[in-house]
DNA sequence: TTCCGCATGTAATCTGTTACATGATTAC
DNA sequence: GTAATCATGTAACAGATTACATGCGGAA
């Protein structure tokens, strides 16, 4: 339901095409709380239009085809009562805290620490960008915007400062004590073990 | 790809019924980073047992009828093989942050400040549940995941800071510039405007 | 006796991506 | 001249949710 949202979002800041709109989420200030591919892009332009929230505005050919869209007035009305409703909490999908609340002793902490690189390298080219873009003297960011890229400063210097903090507890082999009152680490090992060895006998 | 993978994590700390699996993310720890629902986990159950990942432990009828899966030696491998592919990097989709992006400025900040105070009160609470849930006597939690839990406490506090940060800057009206080079901000509020005007006319 | 929590499962649906097809224009 | 970027679009598929159907056991 909120990929349309999004797309009338977007063309509220100026009239765009399709590939405009997915440059915006690529390569912009959007992507960083949001996205979608072309396979959605283009049909939903085509099902917004049909419903009379946007339309097309003809291009005087300067050479290449393209199709910008605007908003009708039905669509800024549309894209404003979305606006007052409350917005859902957003849903979290990270597979590098899924893997570290399940890692366990038989494991190589080298790996841990290696996904945690990774993730430390992308985390600060975002960061770069986030510090850099609204100085950069070129592209938009509304007064509002400010607050969002705010937003994205604040949570990737958080999220830094715990990629860094957990490197240092596992190259230091100093893992804090967890919360275990029914011996469930030293049985997952003992399951482990067993069913391992019971492979190896057959 | 990762819902299975996920499945064999959670039957990695003990055995488990589709239902318990739900609960884990439901009420638990889990939940602050994966979800999934009933139609997703029974069809899933049933292909991991048929690629032989898990097998169903029989239970001597302690009155309900329930089914526990245990993970086999090629599931604990499956798991580990998973655990060490490089994660990846975590894909937002942040209604509240879209929305704040797109505001303008002939919205009610009203409203706004109240998206601000709904996600406040979901953030205090999952803050809560962080703090107390290593501590509280009775859930498992391995070293490991004291790791994850602290992300989730660095991430919330980094959360809850920014929201009061917002709602202290939108009730002072004392928004920061952004950057606007093409006076872009006047060209939305004027389109919206004629639009809106455009219709009144018809 | 009624409601809630435990427990399993499926069918219909939704939502979105990937991969492909096509072609013009611009920068090197 | 050739690679990258601009530009539109579709078909097949993947992935997951919602809503429903069903029923037991314990608590109030």
């Amino acid at each position: 339901m909120s990929i349309e949202h999004s797309i009338l979002a977007i063309l509220s800041f100026w009239p765009s095409t399709g590939y405009n709109i997915k440059a915006e989420f690529e390569h912009k200030a959007a992507g960083l709380y949001w996205g979608m591919s072309y396979g959605s892009i283009y049909p939903k332009l085509k099902k917004l239009e049909e419903e009379g929230l946007i339309y097309p505005i003809e291009e005087e050919e300067e050479g290449r085809k393209k199709k910008q869209y605007e908003l009708t007035p039905k669509g800024w009305k549309e894209f404003e009562k979305w606006l007052t409703l409350p917005p859902a909490y957003p849903v979290v999908k990270d597979e590098l805290l899924m893997k570290m609340s399940t890692w366990h002793a038989d494991m190589d902490d080298e790996v841990l620490i290696n996904h945690l690189l990774k993730r430390k390298a992308v985390t600060e080219d975002l960061l770069g960008f986030v510090k850099n873009w609204p100085t950069n003297g070129t592209s938009y960011i509304s007064d509002y915007g400010m607050l969002s890229i705010r937003y994205g400063e604040l949570r990737l210097e958080a999220e830094l400062k715990w990629i860094e903090e957990s490197i240092h507890i596992l190259e230091e082999k100093q893992l804090p004590n967890g919360q275990d009152p029914n011996g469930n680490t030293d049985k997952l090992i003992a399951r482990r073990r067993a069913a391992i060895q019971s492979e190896e006998e057959s």
